[in-house]
DNA sequence: CTATATTTGTACCGATCGGTCTAATTGGTC
DNA sequence: GACCAATTAGACCGATCGGTACAAATATAG
């Protein structure tokens, strides 16, 4: 029962920073720091760092899949839905001057074969947004727009892993030079 | 000069152990110790973790393009080339056991926006792959196998990035299946 | 109010971090 | 052989790691 400190802002923070730095290089009492809880309460509520990062991300994940329903349901075609929320991922990452890319991918890559725990989650977030996204895919597929050649699934996740691939390519560069390459490519290839 | 260690087989293990494991995660000890030196000749030869590190990525970078530039001597045409070459990429991450995927993949995500000279170490190697490959596929789209709806280079950039993307989800998954989805599909899209 | 359980705050734990220091050893040059 | 520079060896440094212990403070139940 909620004391003092709410568990929600102290995931909310171990977002941010565990985004920008990597699993390995945050330690516990930066994440105590930023979000300026003493130790203790962060052990009543977590029980390691690795059982923190996993709520971490599922928090991310349900969080984040609301956003994405809410975005595809503005008034827009199937495919210019598709179109404008890749952009805006992109845009986004700018404005972060392209510091982080995503949780999920960054945590996947680090960790994912390294804990359990932690692989578990990403792919379950990870799978959770694909739902999402297969789901408007196939709408422009019946629509027309949005090529059959594979199944909406399929195109969901070649276009999101696609994306992750790029977010490597945007830290080394510091442009998004590449991602809006990427982003015409791709866009190319799922349209009917 | 070379009294009783060398370099290059402190730069291999190196390798091996930083593909693994990433950067923040490993410490010098760990480095010392898997190759058999004290701690004065690591210090010696480098002038610091990130030194090491950027000898390491620039070295695999290096024998990584060799090995590259035989491979693609092959008596093949130019596509199937290409394909035998990711299928072999991706043969070798199930022969790995999912645990690795690309040591230049791993650094750039990790560390690409925290530290410089990884990030240039990282670019470097990978746009210097990236020629090798934009040359066979310039070599199919002049034969005719290859689409010339892109350029060479950025069908190799989508391409091989693509890789990197679903590297996230094969060490999350630790499944070979997302990456044989991710071959196909490609391959489609590079086909003439 | 008292009794009890939970949460908070901080000191502390052994282990490890990246890196320095210096002495002993080695190899090459005259 | 003598001499010097480079290399090797590992003890040592302060800082930080993830995690524990425990007492003080706080909230809840009666």
């Amino acid at each position: 029962m909620g004391y003092k400190y709410n568990k929600e802002n102290i995931l909310e923070t171990g977002y941010h920073v565990l985004r920008k730095n990597g699993y390995h290089k945050v330690g516990i009492n930066e994440i105590l720091k930023e979000a300026g809880i003493p130790k203790g309460s962060f052990y009543n509520f977590f029980e390691s760092k690795e059982d923190f990062t996993v709520q971490v991300i599922q928090q991310y994940g349900r969080s984040n899949r609301q956003w994405m329903e809410k975005f595809f349901q503005q008034e827009m075609s199937p495919l210019a839905l598709v179109r404008a929320f890749y952009k805006h991922l992109i845009d986004i990452n700018e404005q972060d001057d392209y510091a982080s890319g995503c949780l999920v991918n960054a945590m996947s890559n680090e960790t994912g074969r390294l804990y359990d725990e932690l692989a578990k989650a990403s792919n379950e977030s990870f799978e959770s947004w694909i739902e999402v996204i297969a789901e408007i895919i196939k709408k422009g597929q019946d629509s027309g727009e949005i090529t059959k050649a594979h199944t909406a699934k399929e195109l969901a996740e070649f276009v999101h892993t696609g994306l992750y691939g790029t977010f490597a390519r945007m830290k080394v560069t510091r442009s998004r030079q590449f991602m809006d390459q990427w982003f015409d490519m791709s866009m190319k290839f799922i349209e009917a």
